[in-house]
DNA sequence: GTCATTGCAAATTTTTTGCACTGCA
DNA sequence: TGCAGTGCAAAAAATTTGCAATGAC
């Protein structure tokens, strides 16, 4: 999502686009498809705006996740990671690599069938999380 | 997983079955399909068992999961909620409803076209996690 | 006796909250 | 001036760890 798109979206919210929530947007633009933590993006947040606090990140990743600007995922370490989400699209699905814990995307979807049939049975299909566990290239050594 | 199948696993991994860990087990068991949080637990078993310390209910757990008998996931409310594995097969998929928070499985997989891509592509799938969020019957009035 | 396991309390880690203060509309 | 937004410090929530005590073989 460009980040022209996530002000109107700030502004349809009755939000404002800070200092503070510009230098966190900034840093999650330049850091794509990294799945950053909070703590990660504070510290990078932290260089360029030294007197920002934690509780400002986390109230403003809360802030663009509930606005539907990011994601925000568990995978599985006790913590959570957040993302840029897809404008129309249900989010992708990440590989975690059970060696070096890195996290991969992979952009097909192929859950329609899935859905369907969950719809089919009354549940409406709002988002989904696929996360993939298993041993990237390198680490099949 | 029956206890009986448990047990075994446990003494494979050179790990007791300590009075302490099998009213664990016997809450989880009573309590298939439920989704406990490391909470939940510790207050059921607390029942059976009123000496019982958190941190045992939290290092049974982690035990379980680490010699494969339990799964550990995250449903993205901060913590972790746990429950028996299925012997062979990667673990069943999740509908979470956002109006009530109940969790339903569902059983179909569907995910083995998405595996084979994946697997193609060099990573080796051990487990996946598919969580689904929506709304469940009751909630969408 | 040995050694895995436990209970308790303290510590850690992650996230949230209270509150006074700031700065734009 | 009003009020959303912020920084800081304290609190809360979830989980982990240190350590002495326990108890099964």
């Amino acid at each position: 999502m460009p980040l022209k798109r996530v002000f109107d979206r700030l502004q349809e919210t009755e939000h404002k686009v800070t200092p503070q929530r510009l230098a966190i947007l900034e840093v999650l633009a330049e850091n794509q498809g990294e799945h950053l933590s909070a703590e990660q993006i504070f510290m990078m947040v932290k260089r360029r705006m030294p007197n920002i606090g934690m509780a400002t990140v986390y109230r403003t990743l809360e802030l663009l996740a509930g606005v539907g600007v990011l994601h925000k995922t568990s995978f599985d370490e006790g913590r959570f990671r957040y993302e840029f989400r897809e404008a129309d699209r249900h989010r992708h699905h990440h590989l975690v690599c059970l060696g070096c814990g890195s996290i991969a995307e992979i952009e097909e979807d192929l859950l329609y069938q899935l859905e369907r049939e969950v719809e089919r049975k009354g549940f409406k299909v709002v988002d989904h999380s696929l996360v993939i566990y298993g041993k990237c290239v390198k680490c099949q050594s």
